[in-house]
DNA sequence: GTTCATAAGTAGACAGGCTACCTGTCAAGT
DNA sequence: ACTTGACAGGTAGCCTGTCTACTTATGAAC
């Protein structure tokens, strides 16, 4: 499963492991990755630039800090991005109650976990 | 909501509108609206090429036929079809389980419905 | 000094949904 | 007859966002 699928929920996925606590990009892909159990395996040329949009937004803010003797962009949600994370929550119920109302009927089985 | 959200779950939710039924391009909309309680209001501009796109897949197959002294293009499953909206559907499911597994968690209240 | 994991980044391709149109039928109102 | 509005099908081109492929750089292991 790629981000193709993804497309539009993206951000909120970043801004939600970024609720955790501050990563660098690099560990925010192996955050995604571990907590999904290797499902999200997102590339640099996906995750950076989604980073970069979400700082234009406001939504995060960067700042390098030294680790390890190496530079890294560490990111942080800002209160507007705490916000911004509540409406993607709320809009993730939404979506996701949508669309599994088409796609969840006609089985006969029901999605208890 | 519009379907920008649903990027790359557009054709399944047309294969299980269709699952009902066969189905002209106009009548799909409406049911994706009325189903969805008014969230899902498609452009047509969205679901023509959509229905062509699955037309090429061989996921649907499309026949004039005149109702109400009126042509209208309906579109029916194909067994492939069918097959491929089993396979959305289980892929749905991956993905909405991993996409909740990070936007469901930091609330206090289990989505049990 | 080459290779590998870590780390950040960009350019351009590409897919798919959106906006804004066009064409046409039929019924109702004027 | 003409206009308006709901119904019905359709396309061109734009825009957004992810993907592919690439570059640069450090530090450790070999």
């Amino acid at each position: 499963m790629n981000a193709q699928a993804l497309h539009g929920h993206l951000d909120a996925l970043l801004l939600a492991v970024l609720e955790r606590g501050a990563l660098h990009g690099y560990a925010i892909i192996e955050a995604l990755r571990t907590r999904s159990d290797g499902r999200l395996d997102l590339a640099t040329g996906t995750v950076y630039p989604a980073l970069r949009r979400l700082e234009r937004a406001g939504h995060v803010a960067s700042a390098w800090s030294i680790v390890n003797g190496r530079e890294r962009r560490t990111y942080e949600l800002t209160d507007a991005g705490r916000r911004a994370l509540a409406d993607q929550r709320s809009g993730w119920r939404e979506f996701s109650a949508t669309v599994a109302r088409f796609l969840d009927s006609g089985t006969s089985s029901a999605p208890a976990g």
